[in-house]
DNA sequence: TAGATTGTTAATCGATTAACAATC
DNA sequence: TAGATTGTTAATCGATTAACAATC
């Protein structure tokens, strides 16, 4: 059985993994809870809280082993296994994803583009050619892959994701500006970069308003 | 004096105006907190309550007017005032969010863009010219400008914030994978597709353990 | 007035933090 | 052994959910 671990506690296993794996190659063997937590961002007792969800232990008076624990992670977020993943929507904001070179360490490969747009199938980009979303059920199919991303505009987004698990994709990172809806046990990620920004805004308002105020 | 509001709820806010506003163009003219639940994904007592923070108020036995409610978010969220932003960091991820149409939606301008990498200086993106990031410094300055995107490596990011602040940046839109050390009165919002990537990863490599559980 | 739906007070839930015994 | 640091139990905090009186 696995054992699932809080959604926080999930979201900072990654942090957790970044700075164990850098101060391993660093040649540091061991790392305090204190010594993480200040890398990170987050207080000592919460890495040891987190951590303590892990079959990996770390030894009172010392700290975690670097390399064992950023290779258990590394295993535990499947980032040492290959995924690959399609995109579908291949705007700016989809080309940009698909030539990012970082994914590749984390064990993402995009394998194929697609879009609706007649204008961009067909077109290069990096080594992939933007096939016509029509196509969509045969690659993935045969290719077995777990993942799809979607750069789509929001009207599309929803007829795109079933599309998506009709060919078995069971996790979906959606970057398009809407709510999914989708069966029990099909991951959704949303990347909603809109809304992300609007709370930057919101605090960009908030300082010219205390301005305002100091200044009367 | 401005009110603050819980983090989670101030980021459910940019969801419910985007559905507010989408009502309001089609039409609607009231949307019952029931109905915008529904739309976002939110239980309709976590929609009342959320709301409940704003100066406008909601009608009982109608629900929401949607025009009015969305100008106010607008104005609450700070979307209807222009905000320039520079950009740090033109590899791909950064020309892609210098090209991206979206954010104009949301009130934002990127004005500039800066890299390190000879290589990169002189190179057009769109309507802007990649700059040195020597000359991140006078930009700033006579531009007033209240947003810095960083879409660095991370070694370089730290750095980058610190001159962004120096020259009257207060927030920071932080897309290397790494944590910024920031004084009190900056806003930083981390968006950190590595980490949001490994959490995609991870329920991948759940499904695989589980599949080949079921099949032993 | 009856029905619908809000805003708010109180109850619940879950995550963070504090305290401390266990262990290297 | 003494000092450092873990893992865990209990206390605190804050957000979500439930219940319901107020109001259109």
């Amino acid at each position: 059985m696995i054992k699932d671990i809080p959604a926080p506690t999930l979201q900072r296993l990654p942090l957790y993994y970044r700075e164990l794996r850098l101060a391993s190659q660093n040649g540091t063997e061991f790392l305090s809870s204190q010594e993480l937590g200040n890398r990170v961002g987050v207080p000592a007792v919460q890495v040891r809280k987190d951590l303590s969800n892990l079959a990996e232990q770390g030894r009172p008076g010392v700290g975690y082993h670097t390399t064992r624990l950023a290779d258990y992670l590394e295993r535990y977020l499947g980032l040492n296994r290959d995924k690959r993943a399609v995109l579908v929507g291949a705007g700016n904001l989809g080309r940009a994803l698909a030539l990012f070179p970082g994914f590749g360490n984390y064990g993402m490969q995009i394998v194929a583009l697609f879009d609706k747009n007649p204008d961009v199938i067909g077109t290069q980009v990096g080594d992939l050619v933007v096939r016509s979303i029509t196509e969509l059920g045969n690659s993935v199919k045969c290719l077995n892959v777990p993942i799809g991303i979607i750069t789509t505009p929001a009207e599309a987004a929803q007829t795109v994701a079933e599309a998506m698990i009709r060919c078995g994709i069971r996790a979906i990172w959606n970057f398009s500006p809407c709510k999914l809806e989708v069966e029990d046990g099909i991951f959704v990620r949303n990347e909603d970069l809109a809304a992300q920004l609007s709370v930057l805004s919101h605090h960009v308002q908030k300082m010219r308003l205390s301005e305002d105020e100091n200044s009367r």
